[in-house]
DNA sequence: AGCTTTAAGACGGAGAAAGG
DNA sequence: CCTTTCTCCGTCTTAAAGCT
């Protein structure tokens, strides 16, 4: 059933929490939160936004009256780079650093949305209807937004940032060390040495920790459900969450929330 | 020097199995 | 059913050697 109401270009979306390239994402009906480490962006009906590449965040879907629908379309490198060079757009300063950056409401943007809708099977458009719908998206954009070609023509490698920054936006997010280092401009090596001289921690270890102390916080203070919350925090298994959590604190964590009341 | 790669051993994590 | 325990595999850590 998640078929017929989801709609990319391309690829699906990654369930990893990385976001490898440009996403425009548009929902039709339903609701989008994207969370981005530090806040969350609602996407009502008819809203739409873009999630900028290299950067870390995750989604949820909420239905309304049992529906939801999203188009999701992905503006990869080598697409931009053709566009570029076919159009020639002037690329403005892009000073924005949030992960996902809104669209305006724009008069084109539904009817843009409906006339991609015929063109889709099985969730997917094939190749040439893909590339030329874009250059569509991309136009009906930058005429409206056009510092955006900050955003899309940028294509460097991210710059070496504050390691304790970063993490303490992102240690919710379950991504290797390596995409950690690769985002915050570091070799892997690097990454861990300089991580081990902010934290005198390893990467790992860190983590764990970070996230354990946030879950006993929101179990005990918030009264939240361990297992509402592990996968927010950043755990793939309950069972994983559970063990390390009564290891760290010498009680299981449905146990804390039990004590609790 | 400073940084990166390599390799072996340690340990964390995902999933199966068990328990409530 | 949801939660906890167990176990084995894969990834990370660490130390040492290789680049530039």
């Amino acid at each position: 059933m998640e078929e017929n109401t989801s709609r990319y270009i391309i690829d699906e979306i990654s369930k990893e929490h990385f976001i490898g390239e440009h996403y425009f994402m548009y929902v039709c009906k339903g609701i989008v939160t994207l969370y981005d480490g530090i806040e969350y962006i609602e996407l009502h009906a008819g809203e739409c936004c873009i999630a900028r590449k290299n950067r870390l965040g995750r989604y949820y879907k909420r239905k309304v009256d049992g529906e939801l629908e999203k188009v999701i379309l992905a503006l990869d490198e080598t697409f931009l780079r053709k566009f570029q060079e076919k159009y020639a757009p002037p690329v403005l300063k892009f000073t924005a650093v949030q992960t996902c950056t809104r669209i305006k409401p724009n008069e084109l943007l539904p009817s843009y949305i409906q006339s991609l809708l015929p063109y889709y099977h099985h969730g997917k458009i094939t190749d040439a209807f893909a590339h030329v719908k874009r250059e569509e998206l991309l136009i009906i954009l930058l005429q409206q937004q056009p510092e955006l070609a900050g955003l899309f023509f940028d294509y460097g490698t991210p710059q070496k940032i504050n390691i304790e920054a970063f993490m303490n936006q992102n240690y919710k997010f379950n991504v290797s060390n390596e995409r950690l280092a690769f985002l915050t401009g570091r070799s892997l090596s690097a990454f861990k040495r300089d991580f081990k001289e902010v934290f005198q921690e390893t990467p790992n270890r860190w983590l764990v920790q970070r996230r354990l102390k946030e879950a006993y916080f929101l179990i005990e203070k918030k009264f939240q459900k361990p297992s509402d919350i592990y996968y927010d925090l950043g755990f793939e298994a309950l069972s994983h969450f559970s063990f390390a959590f009564k290891k760290q604190f010498g009680l299981t964590p449905t146990e804390l929330a039990e004590k609790r009341v």
